[in-house]
RNA sequence: GCCCCGAUAGUGUAGUUCGGUCAAUCAUCACGGCCUCUCGAGUCGUGGACUCGGGUUCGAAUCCCGGUCGGGGCACCA
């Protein structure tokens, strides 16, 4: 096996050894994506690469949105990915801090508080007017600021602004708020605060708290980089962190953001955050993608600032490649129909190779009889008086496409099992053997139906939950069939492949029930 | 509307910093051959791209200007 050439990062501006700091900052809001598993991925890459720290942290400075159940989903997400962070920190735990911070910048002259109403700040803003609370004496903000800290004031009545530049081209420099009141209850901080920092503010002090050095993000907050560095600036919190942004990752077909998968979920489109047609981390693990390719994507796309259109071929492949050797091969046949086959009175024992490629893996025995199950697909092809070969075993030829094995003379005895399955199963082909030598033709997957000696598997099969942006109504396809008796001792999270079929990981056992999910072909 | 950012095959990328070695890399994809007791893997081959217009230059994917297209931002969300 020839090792691939693996692409490699661009190296860090200014990074040395052992004193690299990044980190992976999700709201616990959601579940984790891809866009979050690259960003996790970037972060904890050059943590590593250079000998540094990678930081999980929780921007939880939003009551409204945070729960605790996403605090949670992370983690488990992280390490189920593999980039286990080397310290946790939760930003609502520093808010003492940012009223500290603020105080501050209010000494300084640097922000005032102000009561302009939502819109109207607004548009003084998109004006580039002042307001006259701009004005105000530094006595009278203090005042203010601390009837904010007591929750003297309701939200959204007043708010903490900073001063900025009215002027700026960049609007998000225009005196922008910087902390505001919030009267919910937080998951973690319950009622303790009544003014809680906004995004930026937050953000560029937390960075240095946790002693970030390197920043990757996606290239929506680039227009903030000026105000962080410009709060950062007036706070003395230098030197300037380093920051480096790329555009959004897409999945063709995939909706990739929180805000888009909230509606599927709620709506019942998908069956949950996990659903295996989501590129949810938690969903790409249930369908059977392996957390190495998702890394190889990562690191195939980059941090292009070009928005990325990933196909779901390239996912296939990649994961494809990955787990194909360590996946064991089983028979299964899908939408079965029964088949005879006449002239052969004894029965066979088979040892049939776990995988093809790797006779270390061993075998399973197979014990057949007359009487098997095939694809229907196949099935519909086939022709009277054709000659096919039941893979592994031998060949025989068509008789009759449509025979009623119930009513059939000359069978052998059919025990009751046998006789319900014929009943169960009512599309019956009679076929007589004929030899051993394997031959070009075509060769059809069985599994044994003589006893119950098998398994009911029921399959999941994803396509793109988005054809052009209209939700495809087939995008999830319930396949049941039989398989052969050795799956049923197979665990959940095993991945293998089912020959002809594809690559499944087992998803739920019951007692004589087996749900896997199909990764791909 | 204003402000940023970007543009290499159907898709993802390499090459752009420092113009020639690029009639453009690798992968995916499609098609065909070989191999294989799978529709998987492997292997060989074929197909397909420098957004457009202008400029600089002996020479432009690469530098400059303009257009077009795409993405993002302009919150008391993050």
């Amino acid at each position: 096996m020839t090792e691939k050439k693996v692409r490699e990062l661009p190296p860090l501006k200014d990074a040395i050894k052992g004193k690299v700091v990044t980190r992976y900052a999700p709201e616990p809001n959601g579940e984790m994506h891809l866009g979050h598993a690259y960003t996790a991925f970037f972060a904890h890459h050059y943590a590593n690469r250079y000998d540094g720290t990678f930081i999980l942290r929780f921007e939880d400075t939003n009551p409204k949105q945070a729960e605790i159940k996403y605090y949670e989903a992370h983690r488990e997400s992280l390490e189920w990915l593999g980039l286990n962070p080397g310290k946790e920190v939760i930003v609502s735990n520093d808010i003492p801090i940012f009223h500290e911070k603020a105080e501050e910048l209010i000494k300084k002259g640097q922000a005032y508080t102000c009561t302009c109403p939502v819109e109207e700040m607004r548009d003084l803003r998109s004006k580039m007017q002042s307001c006259e609370h701009a004005k105000k004496k530094p006595e009278a903000i203090m005042k203010e600021w601390n009837k904010m800290l007591k929750g003297e004031y309701e939200e959204g009545e007043i708010v903490l602004r900073l001063r900025g530049d009215m002027q700026s081209q960049n609007a998000v420099m225009r005196d922008p708020a910087i902390l505001m009141i919030r009267k919910d209850a937080h998951c973690l901080q319950n009622r303790k605060y009544n003014v809680w920092p906004l995004y930026d503010f937050a953000n560029a002090i937390e960075d240095k708290i946790c002693g970030v050095t390197h920043v990757g993000r996606s290239a929506e907050f680039d227009t903030r980089i000026e105000l962080q560095n410009k709060i950062r600036e007036l706070l003395g919190l230098l030197p300037q962190p380093h920051i480096f942004h790329y555009a959004r990752f897409n999945v063709i077909g995939s909706p990739a953001s929180k805000r888009k998968i909230k509606p599927l979920v709620e709506e019942g489109k998908v069956e949950g955050w996990d659903d295996i047609r989501l590129v949810t981390v938690k969903g790409l693990k249930k369908r059977g993608i392996v957390p190495e390719t998702i890394k190889q994507i990562a690191l195939e796309v980059g941090m292009t600032t070009q928005p990325t259109n990933i196909d779901w071929s390239l996912i296939s492949a990649t994961n494809r490649k990955l787990i194909d050797l360590s996946s064991n091969r089983y028979f299964f046949v899908p939408d079965p129909v029964i088949l005879f086959v006449a002239g052969l009175s004894e029965k066979r024992v088979k040892d049939i190779p776990l995988h093809p490629d790797d006779p270390k893996r061993g075998t399973r025995k197979i014990e057949t009889g007359s009487f098997f199950f095939i694809p229907r697909s196949d099935y519909d092809k086939l022709k009277k008086g054709q000659e096919f070969r039941l893979k592994d075993l031998y060949n025989v030829k068509v008789i009759n496409k449509k025979a009623d094995l119930n009513s059939e003379k000359d069978l052998p005895k059919k025990s009751a099992e046998l006789k319900n399955l014929l009943k169960k199963y009512p599309t019956h082909l009679l076929t007589e053997y004929t030899d051993e030598e394997l031959k070009p033709g075509p060769k059809i997957q069985w599994v044994i139906a003589d006893s119950l000696d098998t398994i009911d598997v029921q399959v999941k099969v994803p396509d793109v939950l988005f054809i052009n942006d209209v939700y495809n109504e087939n995008s999830l396809k319930i396949v049941d069939g039989i398989g052969e008796k050795a799956i049923a001792s197979l665990k959940v999270d095993d991945i293998v492949q089912f020959e002809r079929f594809g690559f499944v990981r087992i998803n739920r056992k019951e007692e004589n029930k087996i749900f896997v999910n199909q990764a791909h072909k």
